[in-house]
RNA sequence: GUCCCCAUCGUCUAGAGGCCUAGGACUCCGCCCUUUCAAGGCGGCAACGCGGGUUCGAAUCCCGCUGGGGAUACCA
């Protein structure tokens, strides 16, 4: 099915700001920014902060470096979630109003234990609606009480069907889904809550997102239903593997967008190979510029299998990029390298002439900066404490003597 | 456990019933170019997970299996 997309969008990319940007998130960042580029409209960049215990202002500065860095463009934002709890909460309260939702005294033990038991019986958990089946009068006792209560959404009976731009028709049947919480019983909202309120507000036409968020899917549509909103179209993307085929982690190296910068990757290189994990324009074109695959970009050639990431492949991108870029056009990122070789005073001239020759002969720029470095050694001043530590034993290997 | 998703060379992928002797790219291996090493050019190795259907014809459609992944929270 061809899902071309012409007209304005509004897109969003929500990290949360838990630890750095990630390549899947930037990965889904990159297609939010194609999209809203190609169609035209607004991206939206809005932190997923609502856990303020795992949230970090650092962090939320971080990942909006990472993402200008590499080269998304977003037009509305950053808007911080923490800052529209008492919206969220607020339409909330309109559902519980509207009998669209409903208070539930349960206690988490309760729950943990009906949990339990459907466990053992090789069922799925869902919340038995013991509080929406509860007497009205014995529920206003409760609450006259101040028992601590959370809110959860009255689900529809009837099957959630969409439409995934990636996947094709989804349908969940109903005793897949249960009366899941809005509102904890401290009164904030959850995610879910949180997000499709964010996204009525924000007039959010296309949700591209992880496919971990599949399953949330079938939730947030009646909860969007029930707010009054317009549901968005689904785009899920399928996750990034690491060599294992599982999903990407720290133990394989580096898995941030900070990490590649610092291992001398140029964000052209990154955007790109990113891109191409998971789409691909149609021909045989792999190194394009952004603006290409802007005029290139089409949902509709986007992946619906996981892909693995691999290095190697990112490596030779980046030296494709080196090959083809000059010294000049390379320096404004070249120069943090150069300092850290610690060449910051070598003459300029000649630099900019050794480093020429590097240019197709190595694949990153902290390679490259490496790679230049024996050439000023005359021009060093050596730290005599460093000296007497890292080139004590500076003996050749006989075989190494010979040449 | 239950629900959902996915399945083409080692990896990224093209492929929407005949164009497929399955195409491209990374990696690896040759050769050419070259004083050297790269870059570049040319060539090679290498895949439709398995079993049933449907069809004159299946990598492409259907079912099952297997394998992998995701979700099952008062996390996001």
């Amino acid at each position: 099915m061809s899902t071309e997309i012409r007209g304005p969008v509004r897109v969003r990319f929500a990290p949360s700001p838990t630890g750095f940007l990630h390549v899947g998130g930037a990965r889904t960042a990159i297609y939010n920014d194609l999209l809203r580029q190609s169609a035209g409209g607004a991206f939206i960049l809005r932190i997923e902060d609502t856990d303020r215990e795992r949230s970090d202002e650092a962090m939320t500065r971080q990942i909006q470096s990472a993402l200008a860095w590499i080269g998304t463009v977003w037009d509305e934002g950053p808007f911080l979630q923490s800052e529209r709890l008492a919206r969220h909460r607020e339409r909330a309260e309109e559902l519980l109003a509207a009998g669209k939702a409903y208070r539930c005294f349960c206690t988490q033990e309760e729950l943990e234990a009906q949990r339990a038991e459907a466990q053992t019986q090789g069922k799925a958990f869902r919340y038995p609606r013991t509080c929406l089946c509860r007497p009205q009068d014995e529920a206003q006792t409760l609450l006259a009480a101040g028992k601590p209560f959370v809110v959860r959404l009255r689900m529809p009976g009837d099957n959630i069907r969409f439409h995934d731009i990636v996947r094709g028709a989804m349908d969940f049947p109903p005793d897949a889904l249960d009366d899941f919480i809005l509102l904890r019983s401290d009164g904030t909202p959850t995610y879910h809550m949180s997000v499709v309120v964010d996204d009525i507000d924000m007039r959010v036409t296309h949700v591209i997102r992880g496919e971990d968020h599949l399953s949330n899917t079938p939730k947030h549509i009646p909860l969007f239903r029930a707010l009054g909103g317009e549901v968005p179209a689904f785009a899920h993307l399928p996750l990034i593997l690491g060599p294992d085929k599982k999903r990407l982690s720290k133990r394989y190296g580096a898995t941030s967008v900070e990490e590649f910068r610092n291992e001398g990757i140029l964000p052209q290189a990154l955007y790109n190979f990113l891109a191409l994990l998971g789409w691909n324009p149609g021909d045989e074109r792999e190194v394009m510029s952004r603006d290409e695959m802007i005029a290139a970009f089409s949902v509709d050639r986007l992946n619906d299998s996981p892909a693995v990431f691999d290095r190697e492949k990112l490596w030779w991108m980046n030296g494709q990029y080196m090959a083809r870029l000059s010294v000049e056009e390379l320096w404004p990122h070249l120069e943090p390298f150069i300092d850290q070789a610690g060449l910051k005073n070598a003459d300029r001239e000649r630099l900019l002439a050794v480093l020429e020759l590097y240019r197709t002969r190595t694949r990153t720029l902290k390679e490259m900066a490496e790679a230049v470095f024996p050439f000023f050694q005359d021009e060093l001043v050596y730290d005599s404490a460093a000296v007497a530590k890292y080139l004590k034993d500076a003996d050749l290997p006989a075989d190494l003597e010979a040449l």
